[in-house]
DNA sequence: TTGACAACAGAACGCTCGTTCTTTATTATA
DNA sequence: TATAATAAAGAACGAGCGTTCTGTTGTCAA
């Protein structure tokens, strides 16, 4: 067998579709069945094939083995590719073929998962910001930010998103939406976290 | 806490810890492994205890079977606990909304692995839709979209993100930012793909 | 026209898997 | 102490699993 590039999936030219069944199966049940079934999956009669393929595809780091011998994705398994926003002339784009960088959204997003939550973003009173009544907002729970920060701020038993900012010595959180007003906290201002990202999932 | 601690006739007081075991254990290994694994696992000696600890977690809605008879975790599986103590009165409903829901946003925004590709954003021809210059939008390749989906086309061998609309019969490409013009394809308009998801990370 | 190789198909096999049934130990209750 | 339910062990078994080996087909260069 000839070396296996790393960067591309390709050892024998169709693994790329391999794979891609592959993730869509996986992501359809949440686990790779056996071989008997990948024959289906993968549209070939043979399970020594697919063993010869799966066995690719753990070289290449998509998948590895339990202590059971049981097969289970990597982490590069579920990365996406990340298209470059130009295009080189005349080629025809698949996004198998898309070379460059992969990223795993979740790793994107998330530094600290025991300290990560996502909250639905409810009104408007962020619009401004690009912040729309219905994004998830991924937050991370902290009991102090910096002015400037978008901070999810508990007022009146209520979570409320706004920008922290300073006024007079004071913390105040500020909509940006002209519609809101400016919150200024009575008491002390109550923290619950940091906005780190944002998601926005369009119907299909 | 989950309606599984509450006396359920087939529930087992032992079955929390055997369910904290298998969660750990998926954590590790992605994977629920063989019945013989599982008595290691679970600390007991027998299969079939092993199988109807698995049945009782199945009807209690951890876990589930495959077609093929596989155990896969449901999301109940990997609920967790949302516990702060300020905001136990009157708790906002946007944190019950998240209570015990697992998220991994990448299943959130992919539903077919293969055919998804994230895509930074450049300019701010669609921030009146929230969609800012550095955003990473997350496309699903197709060849046809319908009109009002806000879409990715080549244009000039460039991507741009616009939302496709139609004029006399035409298909055009909408910006939603007032200083850009309405962009009209002289001949044939190529799309990419189509805008499923859109990722926004802030500085920390 | 051959021969070499790659891409599969198919069969054979030993072994592990999940299932079922039976037996034993433990605990609660009366 | 007797009884019964619960919790677990253990054996037995057939089906299906992954592995290996060999056979077939198509391609392409010499």
């Amino acid at each position: 067998m000839s070396d296996f590039d790393t960067h591309t999936p390709e050892s024998n030219p169709k693994d790329a579709e391999y794979l891609a069944r592959l993730q869509d199966y996986y992501a359809e049940w949440k686990s790779i069945p056996s071989y008997a079934s990948l024959c289906e999956v993968f549209g070939i009669a043979s399970k020594s094939w697919v063993k010869a393929i799966l066995d690719r595809l753990g070289k290449a780091g998509f998948i590895e083995r339990t202590p059971d011998g049981m097969w289970i994705p990597t982490s590069q398994f579920f990365a996406r590719p990340f298209a470059e926003s130009s295009v080189q002339a005349g080629m025809p784009m698949s996004v198998t073929a898309t070379q460059g960088k992969y990223y795993v959204i979740d790793e994107m997003l998330i530094e600290t998962p025991s300290l990560t939550t996502i909250i639905p973003v409810k009104g408007d009173s962020m619009i401004d910001a690009g912040i729309h009544d219905g994004d998830i907002a991924v937050v991370e729970k902290r009991l102090s930010a910096n002015v400037g920060d978008i901070v999810v701020a508990i007022v009146d038993n209520e979570f409320t998103l706004k920008t922290l900012a300073r006024e007079r010595g004071q913390f105040i959180l500020c909509p940006a939406n002209p519609a809101y007003p400016v919150i200024r906290p009575k008491d002390t201002l109550e923290i619950f976290g940091v906005l780190v990202g944002l998601i926005r999932k369009y119907r299909r």
